[in-house]
DNA sequence: TCCACTATTGCGAGAACTTGCGATAACCTG
DNA sequence: CAGGTTATCGCAAGTTCTCGCAATAGTGGA
């Protein structure tokens, strides 16, 4: 069954502004901004409105194929669900932003999950610090 | 010295305006938004714009007065910088808040300085998750 | 292939900040 | 306790994202 074809199976409809947002994703190698999709549908296809860039966004996560993460404080970043997860740290005296496998975070996802009942997800917000250079 | 002197002694000036930031952040008791304080400070100095506010809030951030968090996604949550530090979990079902010690945050910091020479701020954003009441 | 239903769109207005700028007022110095 | 320096202010405009609404266009069924 095609995207498409599931898409519609949940009641929702695959229009082009869909499609091509879900192509902005799949042709992005990482985390991008909604202005960048935004950008660069609008350099094709002027008449595309940014407002619904950032809805087909938020409706490509309900449907599944999409997630979000935040790296440093303001900005979400979109990027497809079926890429593998990870962790991320960013330093904020240089703003270098590194990758850390979910394996590293997990103790604490466990500990978390059996003293509290939380189930977290690690990887949704970068962890802010100082990163190894920047450290006196 | 008292915080306006040492303020001053920072080359920096303390003006009614930063006062009033000070005043509504000691009156709070836990954290609160930017947009808060404003509501409260221009009930009775309508005069004073919005933007003071932010602007004094990140001032007193840099002097270490202030520091922030973030809870959910979008908003900025202030507070004094010598109330005790904790973390946050946060649902994204139900949108409850739940903190947490810093003490049950502390072996993922050790990890990270040691395996990645970073020194995370485990306490700057909450961990989002699914809390108990809304996991099945 | 045509139709009715309604999910989705574009647009305008608004919320929540941010920024540039000229005016104001802290503050240090003498 | 004036006077000059400049941090800070108020205002207006800009940015980024959100929301309500009427028009449009995907869809499933006839
Ligand atoms: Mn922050
Ligand atoms: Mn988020
Ligand atoms: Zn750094
Ligand atoms: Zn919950």
């Amino acid at each position: 069954m095609s995207v498409a074809d599931e898409i519609r199976s949940k009641g929702r409809r695959m229009t082009v502004q869909r499609r091509l947002v879900l192509d902005a994703l799949h042709r992005a190698r990482h985390h991008t901004t909604a202005e960048e999709i935004a950008r660069q549908i609008r350099a094709r296809h002027p008449q595309i409105d940014p407002s619904t860039v950032y809805r087909n966004l938020e409706a490509l996560e309900e449907l599944g194929y999409v997630t979000h993460t935040h790296l440093d404080d303001r900005v979400t970043r979109w990027h497809r669900a079926d890429v593998e997860r990870h962790g991320h740290l960013v330093c904020r005296s240089c703003g270098s932003e590194q990758e850390i496998p979910l394996r590293t975070l997990e103790p604490l996802g466990r500990r978390l999950r059996t003293e509290q009942g939380f189930r977290a997800d690690l990887a949704h917000s970068a962890i802010v610090g100082i990163c190894r250079e920047c450290a006196p």
